[in-house]
DNA sequence: CGCACTCAGATGACATTGTCAAGTGAGTCG
DNA sequence: CGACTCACTTGACAATGTCATCTGAGTGCG
């Protein structure tokens, strides 16, 4: 027998994990609450409980995916045995290999819905220091971490996002997505 | 009286104009086939005739977006009054306007489906020859002008993305997202 | 210990949507 | 002029998001 809370917590829990599957199996499409119940064990009104609506949910998926990628983070940022550089180079290829493992969930947290929830909000924002402390070793001076951070988190999506969409084709560029990470973080500083 | 062929091409267009006009205006959600049918002044199956699906109108959509921006780069091409940087200069805040100005077809246009039809791909090639040529322009050598086009690409993908989803805060990156690009570009060669 | 209560979850219902089969009528061609 | 073609309409259906209502198991008070 479990109290109240926590088997509404575990459900929440099931509910934020089923439709985390779902994204990565089929897409986004793929996520139907039916189709979330079912695989949290629950029935599909259930989500309904613990989310206002369907974006809300997304919205934790997406804030559970940030988070992910923050305790990665964590990891590197507190691990000064590594110089800083291949620091940010392997924090760096964790993004990507978050973009090419999971795509759906990748195109979702860096979409528009997520920056109307505040707990995602949150979540993203914490990783975001997480990686600015990373390039801050880099850089040396904090003050312009924080431009030549953005530079590098939008040259990362935007590579992301030409893998993901096929726009990066070998034969139109010449290049591959880990050659251009490689520039991009050779153009640092 | 119009021939045939030609209501029906007519039809066609005021077709996708319809769904682009939608999707400018709420969103990949408001594009109902119902609600694209009203406004190109048909009925809700209408589509059907011209399309195998709702998402090859979505893709035509996004063909149309990217021979829209395919034709202002063909201008640019053509000038050889302005210094190359400045032709580039303005071939990159193009796209950004476009980034901002419509950003649901924006995303649409790096989105996934999109390199599934044959006709989508083929726009996108040719405006990404387009934007290499001004590119191998500024750069000289035609030859690096592919990878240091795709970075560049990707990074403008990239600061669009980081506005729209709201992620490109002032207080966290103490940068906009024009002076991201500057710094893009500054950072070519 | 027992009972009323709370609330997570189940269920029925409904409007909306994508999709297709069948129908229709205006342009087309012999 | 009559048969035909085909773009478009209409009716229908399954799937989906959402809500109102219901139910039963855990909870607190006597």
């Amino acid at each position: 027998m479990v109290s109240r809370v926590e088997s509404a917590a575990a459900t929440r829990r099931a509910l934020v994990d089923a439709a985390a599957e779902l994204l990565d199996e089929g897409g986004v499409d793929a996520v139907t609450l039916r189709a979330v119940g079912a695989r949290a064990g629950v029935s599909r009104g259930a989500p309904y409980g613990h989310f206002p609506d369907k974006e809300h949910l997304l919205a934790a998926v997406a804030t559970k995916s940030w988070e992910a990628v923050g305790e990665q983070l964590d990891t590197l940022v507190a691990d000064r045995s590594r110089p800083p550089t291949e620091r940010l180079e392997l924090a760096l290829a964790g993004l990507m290999d978050v973009g090419r493992r999971r795509p759906h969930a990748y195109a979702l947290m860096f979409s528009a819905p997520t920056a109307e929830h505040p707990e995602a909000v949150a979540a993203v924002s914490r990783t975001h220091d997480q990686f600015l402390a990373i390039v801050a070793d880099v850089i040396g001076d904090p003050q312009r971490a924080r431009p030549i951070g953005a530079l590098v988190m939008a040259g990362v999506q935007g590579i992301i996002a030409m893998e993901n969409s096929g726009h990066l084709t070998a034969e139109k560029w010449q290049v591959t997505g880990d050659e251009l990470l490689r520039m991009l973080i050779g153009r640092i500083g």
